[in-house]
DNA sequence: ACGCTAAGCGGACTACTGTCCATATTGCAA
DNA sequence: TTGCAATATGGACAGTAGTCCGCTTAGCGT
């Protein structure tokens, strides 16, 4: 406790789709500004599109923008959540390997490459959805759903392992950040991201002392 | 390979102190601005402070603060590169654990509570220096060499460790915004996340498939 | 001491993010 | 249909990061 402060909470801002009480013109102008952005952040990457942009892309003004998600990452966060959602259906009722059913090392390894997946389709995407602030990568209902899933495996795994320790580790290992580092500095490609996040877990699951 | 775009090249900028051949102005301006935006900092924290302000304060104009230092990741990696150089000159030529010596395991393993002590101390100034644009905290020189002597660790524990993989995931294990969540969020204390990454750092030398 | 040149300097300037509030629109109730 | 309260809207506004370029100054050779 020190000089460390990290924006964790999360920020009761209505960022996930569909409120059931969302008014007609509400509904159609955050269907126009998604449709916008995902259009804009594919042509010209992520970062070089400005709220203005977007704004005036979809035919809003941007205070329309910024209530609707709050900021930046928020708006990235929003393009997201529908693969999100996807995604986290199958590791929490789909199949096995991913899904209930298989052990949970096979699990832990499938969601890993799930996730690894996802980066490698959504990478910048996923980036701007946690720059901004400090600890922003953290804050937000899909760190929360995805920790708590790893955390229930590592428990699953061996109940000696530290969880909530190691449930960060290993959501830090498929981080779309150091993805990209290894890509482009690095030089692995994904095959051997995989399988060292493979050895991760088995080291992880081994030793549990 | 896609979506992903991760700035990571070391901008040829003078971030670093001391060039040899630097004018007296531009060592005086130096000192005054580094002077100023250290007490700024600890004054008001590292997010509240403007880049106008440390200019100011430091009675230069905003274009000598950029020119010094790039922007203000690099102001902060300024201030923080002469504890950083303590630290390195402590691990590469100084004494065991810490220094080599000893068993590279301990080694790590003292390297990791060396970081984890500077992340306790100077968290936030760590933070700033990683903030701004995607992959901030891979770039520089800092990590490449903690990375690289993680790497020479790795390798010597076990050949058999894909180190360009693992030395990644241990930096990531000590990254300053993971301790600022695990602080406030998670409730983690310093003495479980040294131990959580004693028992890492043991998990991965003891399983070299 | 003097003048030259390369380097440093600083503040005006652009572009962008995020806020705010007067206005317009919606959905409902009478 | 009409009036009303709640809610959404959008553009003006303020604050900040980072750039640019004409001016100044240090350091050096004579």
């Amino acid at each position: 406790m020190d000089g460390l402060a990290v924006a964790t909470g999360q920020a009761g801002l209505p960022v996930l789709g569909g409120d059931p009480c969302e008014r007609a013109d509400a509904k159609r102008n955050r269907e126009k500004i998604l449709a916008a952005a995902e259009t804009l952040f594919a042509e010209r990457g992520t970062e070089a599109v400005s709220m203005d942009a977007v704004a005036e892309a979809a035919g809003v003004g941007k205070g329309t923008l910024y209530r609707r998600f709050g900021d930046r990452s928020g708006l990235a966060r929003a393009i997201l959540d529908e693969r999100d959602r996807e995604f986290q259906e199958k590791f929490i009722r789909g199949e096995p390997p991913l899904g209930p059913g298989a052990p949970p090392v096979e699990r832990l390894v499938a969601f890993g490459e799930g996730v690894i997946d996802l980066i490698a389709d959504y990478g910048d995407l996923i980036m701007a959805a946690q720059l901004g602030k400090a600890g922003a990568r953290f804050a937000g209902p899909v760190y929360a759903t995805y920790r708590m899933h790893v955390h229930g495996l590592l428990r699953d795994i061996d109940p000696r392992i530290d969880a909530d320790y190691f449930a960060d580790i290993v959501l830090a290992s498929l981080n779309a950040e150091m993805y990209g580092f290894w890509k482009s500095d690095v030089g692995l490609d994904k095959t051997r991201i995989s399988s060292g996040f493979r050895q991760l877990v088995t080291s992880i699951a081994g030793t549990a002392a």
